[in-house]
DNA sequence: TTGAAAGCGCTAACAT
DNA sequence: ATGTTAGCGCTTTCAA
């Protein structure tokens, strides 16, 4: 393995020259680059991780800490991972996977290991064990998510109050006045991880501005789970026309138990689902929907990561607007 | 932050006796490994990672490169990655995560710098540009799959050929002598990742074996794909009385399908299914399947590249045998 | 059982 | 515009 002294022979210049020539910290002749190009080609040349990380106490890195759990949507969370990876990679950083359960053990080891140099931390619950953690930490760090005491550690996230909203707004402009929302399964709402409260609290919100009537209910994955939902929905709402699902696997089910209902969507019952967007052009019916945008999400955070690395001051809190879809599964109520 | 100076002031030893005492690479007296000990806690002493990896040429990280294309299945490509974080840690390893895109670039900028000294690649196809970068290497790596040229490269992955054998062994010995197979979208078999081709060629010997008829026919992620598909294999194999799926998006699209077709299963259709046990589980009707053992897959990729790094002989492919689950969706074919 | 000291490969003052 | 050099924090020989 080339090392720096190798290039530095070869081209004839000094060592520190060859890093200035990396870096480009400091100006080259134009004759000297070439030569130093030249040489890092033919031998191969790659800066040592290691060394440049003791020498410059950068490690180019940042961790992303996911979290591995079953009641989340898989293919959702590999998009905030990819928009991490993404946005790391334009800021010449690479990216340490660390998961969930290691805990604030985890985010020390390699932040006070010198591992990463910036951290970005999904799914942080209330009372998170790992935000004290965190809080003393010298390196800068993002939360995705909105963390309940984050106090001014920064985070982003979809606006989901705002996203409540309009998935309500949507439907009252159709005309409807009585509206069911299909939640999360039970344990997202017990974990208070945020998002799911503040998904209700818009859609309430927007509900009581519409003078709408509404219930909720939260919703396992399963068959069994979606019709439990549905049929206390309409128990309780016995006039529904319309149907907010936050929920992205309970979805397909959905459009299943209605159809074996006999509810047509979205003549009989209009829907709004909150799912990436090929979920929603897959179905069926092709779901009017409000996607997450996870992978800006992820880059925006390390986009915000690298701005406090550089000194620079970041928003407490972000939150990124939703957009709504309409596809094929809202229309006006059908006088009834 | 504490060096390990400080700890030897601290403790009153040498800076080499705290090293040796950390790696245990030699005896250390009760007593001096006592105050080393306090004293690392009471400095909050982490080694740098980085002045490690210059010293001792390890950087205690492996590389996984996961593919993050829209037509693989998402949970399951977690759980690979879930197999190969949770046995890296369990060898003291942390894990850098590229993406399939990067590249041979991504490879060799990872394994020449030194950020990680061995590396775990999914999803290599045949032909596939990184394997001469990955045989250039002088680090370890393994892939999971099964690459056509991987030569003396070592691999872990399902034996996919005795999954499809075992899939239509089951439903042979059921009675079924019509089968007929879902397979992948058009875009994997293009792709010559292998893996859904060795299904077929399973698929294909066993069926001959056993005297059954059968046809085979891609499938898009869509309703129109799934249908189009079935239509498709009924009109080749009127009498088909089975189906194996080799496709998880596509198994609930099916079941709902056939049933909108009027076919009940397993009453008229029997089906065996290529899908993770939890993905079985919650269909309307819980599917006979055969999982992806992603996880274990994904840690003894993990286990086999330790195994090289400490100059221990490995494999050169390792194929695990498929199991599959008895659910509700095969039965004897009924009496026509 | 322990210490002293020479690097590992790079960066960044400090010189010129 | 470029060279010299002193570390960065650790591991590991060599010596005791």
């Amino acid at each position: 393995m080339a090392t720096i002294a190798d290039v530095a022979r070869h081209a004839g210049v000094a060592p520190s020259t060859v890093s200035y020539a990396l870096s480009g910290k400091r100006p080259i002749s134009e004759s000297a680059r070439r030569r130093i190009d030249d040489s890092i080609r033919t031998l191969g040349y790659r800066p040592h991780a290691g060394a440049r990380a003791l020498a410059s106490s950068k490690s180019n890195v940042v961790a992303l800490m996911l979290p591995l759990r079953d009641d989340m949507h898989v293919p959702t969370l590999l998009q905030f991972a990819t928009g991490v990876v993404t946005a790391a990679r334009g800021h010449d950083h690479d990216v340490l996977l660390l998961t969930h359960d290691e805990g604030g053990d985890g985010i020390s080891r390699v932040a006070t290991g010198s591992m990463a140099d910036a951290l970005v931390v999904m799914d942080v619950e209330r009372e998170d064990a790992r935000i004290p953690v965190l809080r003393t930490l010298d390196r800068p760090c993002v939360l995705i998510g909105v963390a309940g005491d984050a106090g001014e550690l920064t985070s982003v996230d979809l606006d989901f109050v705002a996203a409540g909203e309009l998935a309500v707004d949507h439907l009252a402009e159709l005309g409807h006045r009585h509206v069911g929302l299909v939640g999360q399964p039970p344990s997202v709402y017990s974990r208070r991880t945020g998002f799911a409260d503040r998904f209700i609290e818009g859609f309430t919100a927007a509900s009581q501005r519409h003078g709408a009537r509404v219930a909720v209910r939260p919703c396992e994955f399963t068959y069994a789970g979606v019709a439990t939902a549905v049929e206390a929905l309409l128990a309780e709402l016995p006039e529904l026309t319309a149907l907010v699902v936050h929920n992205e696997h309970a979805a397909p089910m959905l459009l299943e138990t209605l159809s074996s209902m006999g509810r047509k969507v979205p003549d009989d019952i209009s829907i709004v689902s909150m799912c990436t967007d090929d979920v929603a052009e897959r179905m069926r019916v092709p779901l009017t929907s409000i996607a997450i945008p996870a992978a800006e999400i992820g880059s925006r955070a390390v986009d915000m990561v690298m701005n406090k690395l550089h000194g620079r001051e970041a928003p407490g809190l972000t939150l990124l607007p939703p957009r709504l879809a309409r596809r094929d599964s809202t229309a006006a109520p059908t006088g009834r």
